[in-house]
RNA sequence: UGACCCAUGGUGUAAUGGUAACACUACGGUUUUUGGUACCGUCAUUCAAGGUUCGAGUCCUUGUGGGUCAACCA
C-alpha cells in the first residue's frame, strides 16, 4: 500500500518513530449525552477508531457528562447503540467523565494550594465583564488574590453545599491579559445544586469541559485526543492544566469538522426540529442523526466510506451531497435484493394470456451478488405497470411501451403492446392491451423478438398494497444555517417527505428491518419500523441514477 | 482594533523542495433482460506580489480572502 497520510497520521507516524508513549496510540471518542449523534459525530468517530485501529491502537468511549441539566441516560443509550451501529467497539472501555468527579476535585484542590486557582464571588455578568473582549485586555477580579486557605475553604463549603447556584465559582488563575480569552482565568468549577444522571445528589459542584476533558484523556492515558478546530483556542488551556497538575500528557490535534450540504449538525437547532414537531424525532428518516440515516436506509460501510473518503484536514470544507449518495448507492448496488413495486400503475391486459392461469416465475434477488438467491414472482393475465412507462405518441429516444412496440418485461415475457383504451374526457389511459411471446419467457427466450425497453411489473391479483414514504432533503438550500438573514427554518423542505401508497410483489411481504431493497428502475428502500404485520412502509433511501433525459 | 487557524479543478482530498494526481460531480460513448451496475473518454486546479533555491503548490515576507475566540455549554 502506498497511501498517503493525513496531518494526524503523519503527527503519529513521527510520534512512533521519537519513541513518544512507547508508541502507543490510544484515542478516546467523547460525546455529551445530550442529544443524538449525527453525520458530524459520525466524521469523529471513524477518525478516531480508524486511526487507532490502523497503528494498533485502541479507541475508548467516554461520556462527556459534566452538565447534569441538560444530560441524560436516554441518551447514553442512543449513542451506544448508534456507535455499534456503526461497527466500531470500545470493549470494556466505556467511561464516563462522572466517574472522575472525585479524581477532579482533588486536581482543583491541587491547584489552590498551588495558588493557582482561586474562589471568585462575582456574578456572572461582572466576571463577563472583567473578561474583556478579544480586543481589550480583561482585568482581574477582585476576588483574585484571596489566600490559599480562604480558597480552600471556599472551595470545601461550595462542595458543601453552603452556597446557592451561581453564588461563587472557582476560578484558574492564568492571565487576564492573555490575548486569548480562554486563558482568562477561565471557570473550572461552578455551583449546580442538579441531580446527575449517574452521580445523583453527590455532588452539587460541577467541573466545566475545560477542567473535565483533558484531565479526563490524561487520566486514560490517551495519547493523541482528536478533536474538531473550535477547540483549538483550548489547547494551550488543555495544556497548561497538563503542566501544573503534572499528569499524562495527551496532545490535543485539531481537525476540521465535515460538513454536508443540505445537513445541520447543531444540537441546538436539530432539537428544535424535534420540539416544533417538523420531524417525528430524533430518529426520523430526515434528519442528519446517525439513528435517521440508519432509518433511511443508509448503510454503516457506506457512511464509514463517506468519511474515508471525505478526507481529514484542517479547513473548512462542504461536502457535496453526491458524494454520500454515491457511497450509499455503491454499497446498496452491492447488497439489496432486487425486487418488484409499482407506484403509479396502469393496468395491462394479455389478452392472449389465460384467464385465471397463475405463472411463478424465478427471479434471482440480487444479480451483483454470486450466492445470490432466488424467489419466486407471479404472473398472470394482468399486471401492473408504471403509469410513465406508457405513451400513446412515443418519441424515437423514449422506448419504453407504445402502441405497436414490444417490450420485455424484467424477470417475464416480451409483451407486444396492441391497443389502448383512454378515457376521452380526462384523457386518463385507463387500460393497455397487450400479447406476449409465449417463448421468451425471462432466462428461455427462443423467440427472437427484440425488445429494447425493459419494464417492471406486478401481478395484480398477486400484489400486496404497501406504504411509501419518499424521502427527499430536509432543506431547500444546502446551507441552510449559513445565512446570516435568514433562520434556517426558512429552508425548511415541505416536500421533504411524500407519502404514497405501491403495489409490491408478494415476497416482500416476508421484509425484515435493516434489510435493503432496490425497488428496480426507481431507487434503493429500506423497511421502516412503523409498519406492521399487514402493512409495509418502505422508506426511499436514494433513487437510482437516470441518464435519460425526458 | 488583538490572537489563533486556513487557502490546490465545481466539491473534497493528495503530491512531505524535483512531471500537480485521485475520488465525486458534469458531459459524451460502449455494454446491458434495471435509462441501474460495469467499462472507456472529455472538461477543469496551486489566492496575489515579492524573496530563498539549479528547481517552490510546498520554505520565508507582505498582502488579500475565509474561519474561530468574549456560555456558571461541550
Amino acid at each position: 500500500m502506498n497511501e498517503s497520510l493525513n496531518f494526524i497520521e503523519q503527527i503519529i507516524e513521527e510520534d512512533i518513530a521519537s519513541g513518544k508513549h512507547n508508541g502507543e496510540v490510544h484515542t478516546r471518542f467523547p460525546p455529551e449525552p445530550n442529544g443524538f449523534l449525527h453525520i458530524g459525530h459520525t466524521k469523529a468517530i471513524c477518525i478516531n477508531f480508524e486511526t487507532a485501529a490502523k497503528y494498533g491502537g485502541i479507541t475508548n468511549l467516554r461520556f462527556d457528562d459534566t452538565n447534569p441539566t441538560t444530560e441524560d441516560t436516554s441518551f447514553v443509550e442512543a449513542i451506544q447503540r448508534d456507535i455499534k451501529w456503526l461497527g466500531f467497539d470500545w470493549e470494556d472501555r466505556l467511561y464516563f467523565a462522572s466517574d472522575y468527579f472525585g479524581q477532579l476535585y482533588e486536581f482543583a484542590e491541587k491547584l489552590i494550594e498551588n495558588g493557582l486557582a482561586y474562589v471568585d464571588d462575582s456574578t456572572s455578568d461582572e466576571i463577563a465583564e472583567m473578561k474583556g473582549t478579544p480586543n481589550q485586555p480583561g482585568k482581574n477580579s477582585p476576588f483574585r488574590d484571596r489566600s490559599v486557605e480562604e480558597n480552600l475553604q471556599l472551595f470545601r463549603a461550595m462542595k458543601n453545599g453552603d452556597f446557592p447556584d451561581g453564588a461563587k465559582v472557582l476560578r484558574a488563575k492564568v492571565d487576564m491579559e492573555s490575548p486569548n480569552m480562554l486563558l482568562r482565568d477561565p471557570l473550572i468549577y461552578r455551583i449546580k445544586h442538579a441531580h446527575h444522571h449517574r452521580t445523583g445528589d453527590d455532588w452539587c459542584i460541577y467541573p466545566m469541559y475545560d477542567f473535565a476533558h483533558g484531565q479526563s484523556d490524561s487520566i486514560e492515558n490517551i495519547t493523541h485526543s482528536l478533536c474538531s478546530l473550535e477547540f483549538i483556542h483550548h489547547r494551550p488551556l488543555y495544556n497548561w492544566f497538563i503542566e501544573k497538575l503534572g499528569i499524562y500528557p495527551s496532545r490535543q490535534i485539531e481537525f476540521a469538522r465535515m460538513n454536508v450540504e443540505y445537513m445541520i449538525t447543531s444540537k441546538r437547532k436539530l432539537l428544535k426540529l424535534v420540539e416544533k414537531g417538523l420531524v417525528s424525532g430524533w430518529d426520523d428518516a430526515r434528519m442528519p442523526t446517525i439513528a435517521g440515516m440508519r432509518r433511511k436506509g443508509y448503510p454503516a460501510a457506506a457512511l464509514r466510506t463517506f468519511c474515508d473518503k471525505a478526507g481529514v484536514a484542517k479547513r473548512e470544507n462542504l461536502i457535496e451531497i453526491e458524494l454520500l449518495e454515491s457511497c450509499v448507492r455503491d454499497e446498496l448496488n452491492k447488497i439489496s435484493d432486487r425486487v418488484h413495486v409499482v407506484i403509479d400503475p396502469l393496468k395491462v391486459i394479455i389478452t392472449n394470456y389465460p384467464e385465471g392461469k397463475v405463472e411463478m416465475i424465478e427471479a434471482i434477488n440480487n444479480p451483483e451478488d454470486e450466492g445470490s438467491e432466488t424467489r419466486m414472482i407471479p404472473f398472470s393475465r394482468e399486471i401492473w405497470i408504471e403509469r410513465e412507462d406508457f405513451r400513446e405518441a412515443p418519441n424515437k429516444k423514449y422506448y419504453r411501451m407504445g402502441p405497436g412496440r414490444n417490450v420485455r418485461l424484467k424477470n417475464g415475457y416480451i409483451l407486444h403492446c396492441e391497443d389502448y383504451k383512454k378515457n376521452e374526457e380526462t384523457g386518463e389511459i385507463e387500460e393497455i392491451y397487450c400479447t406476449y411471446y409465449e417463448n421468451s419467457k425471462s432466462g428461455e427466450d427462443v423467440s427472437g423478438v427484440k425488445a429494447k425497453g425493459t419494464l417492471h411489473f406486478v401481478s395484480a391479483e398477486q400484489a400486496v398494497k404497501c406504504e411509501l414514504r419518499l424521502l427527499d432533503y430536509l432543506f431547500t438550500d444546502p446551507t441552510p444555517d449559513g445565512h446570516d438573514d435568514k433562520d434556517f427554518l426558512d429552508f425548511y423542505n415541505e416536500d421533504s417527505i411524500k407519502v404514497v401508497d405501491a403495489y409490491m410483489e408478494p415476497a416482500l411481504a416476508k421484509a425484515k428491518e435493516g434489510q435493503y431493497f432496490q425497488f428496480i428502475r426507481n431507487a434503493y428502500f429500506t423497511l421502516d419500523p412503523d409498519s406492521t404485520e399487514d402493512k409495509k412502509i418502505f422508506n426511499r433511501t436514494v433513487a437510482l441514477k437516470s441518464s435519460w433525459k425526458k
